[in-house]
RNA sequence: CGGGGUAUAGCGCAGUCUGGUAGCGCGCCAGCUUUGGGAGCUGGAUGUCGUGGGUUCGAAUCCCUCUACCCCGACCA
């Protein structure tokens, strides 16, 4: 390509409601536009990125023998109204009506349709077991957009299903999946990890999420030091503390404590640890009713873990102030599990501490020199809390660290959800009829454009990964108007290039130099070659890598050997 | 959905409090000079001041309506 006619749409200015460094170069690098919230038109440069990450996507689901389909992005009410969805999707759900006043919806996950479709078409254990997959725009009305295509509404997702007989052929194709998710993350040049995570209903340890390690990730990641576990923080499990309580040593004390609500307000104002003060929630009950939870001043409550609680709402929600009052008698800032009328569930490492601080269910009051079993009877005791630094690792192998992700695949095992809601099934050896085993295994291919750039950047623009690059090279001529020779070693660079199937950009523009190294860099193309008349004297061009400083001269003959070596390192 | 904020040239912003000819930087166009890290000078084009209504001799500015977008909030006892 030419730049004098390509949309290359740089700026200088920062954007002003970029957030993230990936959102700001997006923006200023020219990949994206926005149109509305969370939605963004692919420009020229951004669209071929985000085809290097579908390629090699599509390549290695090939290479795993799933098979392509392409299904509608809008789809008929009747299909998840009969998987039970389409009451409990909610608003995220994109619903339109067609001009029957027919009911459809913008696809937000294809289960619905591909079940619909194998119910159809396969017929006979001999066809089994399958994998479909398809890249295509889906639609979810997030309640809050940002970030760029990061969380966008509109976005490019992989998504494949594969239909089995029993479990233990689900459980192969699962393996398999594994380790093509982690041959195209590899491919793509992130740093990444497999982490357990949540399944919701489905239960037992059968999903993985692949998350891009940054720090601006929305989701936190536990890691043990020793050995190789690694999952959701929303999942990842609190051990119960290894020591015994100690024993009491103080009296019980209630003491006024005018204004003061936090825990960083009371373990400042009595000058005891936030660790040594415990806090009580109150939350809506199952089945009506409020129920206490219970932490340690200085834990946070894992709202997941409490929602799976009998006794506990589901989803999760706190108690209104007039609730509080009903309950305990006082607002919140002063609730505390002593004489509480509704039931408390404790968290293991609250119910280790002795002498602790709470609330005294009187506005204005904490008790001081609170004991288990003494002032209060013993608790009831469960995981409640998020696993902090530090922590033991579930799994007995050394602490956890915790590092933030970037989730951009997903795998996981639905069994028999969608098939007997939907009742998909074939016939097995014996003429028996069977109700399908399905998984599934989502990559969010545009979310990945972006994670790549969180990844990889300096302060002057994108370093894209190889695979990744837009373009292969940048080509830049110095003193064009001026130099004949300059013009035409370049243009014949760039025809030699392109004959040898590697992608150039021609910076023709006739630009001041440093405006095209600044784009140059901005765009974060991985090898540059400039075009001057010293070199030329001497036959050379001069090569210079995005991600080093060393230039290198390098003679025109040596050139195509160089960068193919240097593309051929990155492939499979 | 609750709270806060913003909307003025393609982009980033000032002007609004205190009503009176719509501005600055970048970008864009033309010319001259310049050419190894986002050039200089000269000249130029570009605005229904988000929408609709109201007050006023006069509204970007004051009042009301609507819309769009951004940020914060479901980890607080």
């Amino acid at each position: 390509m030419k730049l004098a006619r390509y949309l290359l749409a740089t700026v200088k200015e920062t954007p002003a409601d970029a957030e993230i460094i990936s959102h700001q170069l997006m923006l200023r690098a020219g990949m994206i536009r926005r149109l509305a919230a969370g939605l963004y038109t692919w420009m020229p440069l951004g669209l071929r990125v985000l085809r290097k990450v579908e390629a090699i996507v599509r390549e290695e689901m090939d290479r795993a023998g799933a098979q392509e389909v392409l299904m509608p992005a809008v789809q008929p009410a009747e299909l998840w109204q009969d998987s039970g969805r389409w009451d409990y999707y909610g608003p995220e759900l994109l619903r339109i009506k067609d001009r029957h006043q027919r009911d459809f919806c913008f696809g937000p996950t294809h289960e619905e349709v591909i079940t619909d479709l194998i119910r159809r078409e396969i017929r006979s254990y001999k066809q089994l077991p399958a994998n479909f997959y398809q890249i295509q725009t889906k639609f979810r009305d997030e309640i809050r957009p940002r970030f760029g295509v990061m969380r966008a509404r509109e976005f490019l997702m992989k998504d494949a299903y594969s239909f089995h007989l029993d479990q233990a052929s689900l459980q192969e194709t699962y393996d398999e999946m594994y380790r093509t998710y982690t041959r195209i993350f590899t491919r793509l040049g992130l740093e990444f990890r497999a982490v357990r995570a949540d399944t919701g209903a489905i239960g037992g340890s059968h999903s993985h999420e692949f998350h891009v390690l940054a720090a601006s990730g929305e989701d936190a990641i536990a890691f043990a030091s020793d050995g190789d576990y690694a999952a959701n923080v929303e999942l990842a499990e609190a051990l119960p503390p290894a020591q015994p309580r100690t024993a009491s040593a103080a009296a019980l004390r209630e003491v006024a404590t005018p204004g003061q609500h936090s825990i960083a307000d009371i373990s400042a104002f009595l000058s005891v640890a936030p660790r040594q003060c415990l806090k009580t929630l109150l939350v809506k009950g199952r089945e009506g009713g409020i129920v206490a939870l219970v932490l340690r001043g200085d834990h946070e409550l894992n709202a997941i873990k409490a929602a799976k609680l009998p006794e506990v709402a589901d989803p999760l929600a706190f108690a209104s102030a007039e609730e509080m009052r009903a309950a305990a008698g006082c607002n919140a800032g002063s609730l505390g599990p002593v004489g509480l009328k509704v039931p408390a569930i404790v968290d293991h490492a609250a119910a280790q501490a002795a002498d602790f601080v709470c609330g005294a269910n009187r506005d204005g009051f904490h008790l001081t020199g609170v004991n288990w079993g003494r002032d209060l009877p013993e608790p009831r005791t469960t995981d409640l809390r998020n696993v902090i630094d530090g922590d033991p690792s579930p799994d007995g192998h050394g602490t956890l660290a915790i590092r933030r992700g970037i989730e951009v695949g997903h795998i996981f095992q639905l069994g028999q959800k969608y098939s007997s809601a939907m009742q998909s099934g074939c016939l097995d050896e014996q003429g028996r009829s069977v109700t399908l085993t399905m998984g599934c295994y989502g990559i969010g291919v545009s979310r990945i454009v972006a994670a790549a750039i969180e990844q990889n950047h300096d302060e002057r623009g994108i370093v894209w990964p190889e695979a990744l690059a837009p373009f292969a090279v940048m080509l830049i001529p110095l003193n064009a108007h001026k130099s004949h020779r300059v013009r035409e070693a370049a243009e014949r660079l760039y025809r030699e290039l392109w004959d040898h199937g590697i992608e150039t950009l021609y910076d023709d523009r006739g630009e001041r130099p440093g405006v095209m190294f600044a784009d140059a860099d901005l765009i974060g193309i991985p090898h540059r070659l400039v075009v001057a008349e010293k070199g030329l004297d001497a036959g050379t061009v001069e090569y210079k890598h995005r991600r080093s400083d060393e230039v290198r001269h390098i003679p025109l003959s040596e050139l195509i050997p160089l960068l193919k070596s240097a593309r051929a390192a990155t492939d499979n």
